[in-house]
DNA sequence: CGCCCCTATCGGAGAAGCCGATGGCAGGAT
DNA sequence: ATCCTGCCATCGGCTTCTCCGATAGGGGCG
């Protein structure tokens, strides 16, 4: 068994196709076929059907599918360990974390706030949806998403507080309503990212308490987009309150004092107990989090 | 990275030397040299001190070795799964254990009695610090043992309770003594195992009670060999109630009727939990265990 | 000092890996 | 219906790897 069949093979069920993975992996097409042919002359199945359109796995396929895998993450970590390498943190988080709250978090774990123990980091952005499925098979080491979300039975800890808040450009005409009313914001436009998308879902739940009245104006892509937006005074917009700290510092937003309905928030982190050489400084990484965040991130 | 390296070194590492390794690999010496000579050039750096004498791993070498036999290990299991056989359920037990206690449970499971999970089990046997040493590395699923002993932090579970007991041949002096006095035990002399054994542990924890003037006539190296010097009325000994079981039933040894003082007994399952394919027969078979375990074993 | 056991190296035979080219096959466009 | 396109398997070749037997070097031990 060598690990480059293990890779064709996944090269092959991630393209959909052998040719797709040969020119992917850097093979031709026929070295692909043969790594192929090997590999299942090796396990005594085939474990791809064949068609004119493309290669779809079989049973026995799938079954290999995470041994393949593991197999794979397991040589990764065996040649770092052997080479003396630091271990290998393999994080994920959700994009407003990764861009205002974990750097912070990164540097001092970086910088020894966590104690002697260090690690390369990686960090994978995407869906919480996602995020969670990558954990349990085992590709990340840790993931930090905003409120709890679908069950996890695996170990889970609150490493942050913070609130939503409700912010416009210092231009807005809310900015200058003083004393400011549920009414007055009932009347104004907010901007929102798309459904599915988790700060939707916080905006929706935070809004609930505003009452039904609430204005959508506009529809973003991204929660970037939407900052920005708010920055140059389109709008205001309900959002968690870390991911619009440089802008509140710098004055390019301010923050509306409206303090009753807006939901609470919590950062979670939520990780796989290991025994590879990444689970003590997850342990510390975890840890720091707890210990700084309070601090750092505490509802005014 | 190919298996067939890593099963090199493991065997070098196992015996010592790279000429014994490859005799039992069934290569020629310099095959597995050549072996060798490709795993340190893949991993970069040399896995072997080689001497005039045999070879010792490096430092980079024993960091190598959990992970060389993980990935075989998965290598196996991912065989066993991919070819849709039955999981493969690796047990360890004491020798006392897989003698009496064991093959009852194992039979019930292969029957059905858990459910419809079944699993193809090999049975290790070996001291409660191997097991659990293996137990940790990976290498065993789940362990039987008597009492708690050391530490584990992973999954427990009492499936078992007996009781130590006080057997000697029906022909011994001690079993015509009607009724049996302390001071009557106290005169005879016991046979145990040497120290370190379990059995000794237990013989020495009972006989505390029994009093400081316990004479020790005799020591054997195995609990097999002691029950049959039993037998053949050589002495007395104590010993768990599961371990003579059957000589109780067939008359060949005879339980003295001396309840105070002897320690009670519990059999321990420990396991990991997991997330192969071992990991939902398992479960079923501990369940058994403890439905099961009780009403046989039951102190009297 | 010679012997013995260990490992590394060498050269050759066989197997495997990889490639480009070719052919078969199925589905969609003309 | 026919061609066209994209897919995969196969073939012949070259290269590389694997394994072997034989040989050489090196350290302990009598």
């Amino acid at each position: 068994m060598d690990t480059r069949q293990l890779r064709a093979f996944l090269a092959v069920v991630d393209a959909g196709g052998i040719s797709a993975a040969a020119e992917q992996l850097g093979y031709a097409q026929s070295s692909v076929s043969d790594q192929l042919r090997t590999l299942e002359r090796d396990l005594g199945t085939p474990v791809l059907n064949r068609t004119s359109i493309g290669t779809v796995p079989t049973e026995a396929g799938q079954r290999l599918l995470p041994y393949a895998r593991r197999m794979l993450d397991l040589d990764g970590e065996m040649r770092r360990t052997v080479s003396g390498k630091r271990p290998l943190l393999r994080i994920g988080a959700l994009q407003s974390l990764a861009d205002e709250w974990l750097p912070e978090m990164l540097t001092a774990f970086d910088h020894g706030a966590a104690g002697p123990e260090t690690a390369d980091v990686t960090v994978t952005v995407t869906s919480r949806t996602r995020l969670m499925e990558e954990l349990q098979e085992g590709r990340l080491d840790a993931v930090f998403t905003l409120d709890s979300g679908p069950a996890y039975d695996g170990p889970t800890a609150v490493v942050g507080t913070d609130r939503v808040v409700l912010v416009t450009a210092p231009s807005h005409p809310l900015a200058s309503v003083h004393p400011l009313t549920l009414d007055d914001v009932r009347a104004t436009e907010f901007m929102v990212t798309e459904i599915g998308c988790i700060y939707r879902q916080l905006f929706d739940e935070s809004g609930r308490d505003l009452g039904p009245s609430l204005k959508i104006a506009m529809i973003t892509g991204s929660l970037n987009a939407l900052r920005r937006l708010t920055v140059n005074g389109r709008g205001a917009a309900l959002l968690p309150r870390f991911s619009v700290a440089a802008e509140l510092e710098s004055g390019d937003l301010v923050m509306l004092d409206l303090k009753q309905g807006l939901a609470p928030l919590t950062i979670e982190a939520r990780w796989r107990d290991g025994i590879g050489p990444a689970a003590a400084p997850l342990k510390a990484l975890v840890e720091l989090t707890q210990k700084f965040s309070p601090a750092a991130w505490a509802m005014a």
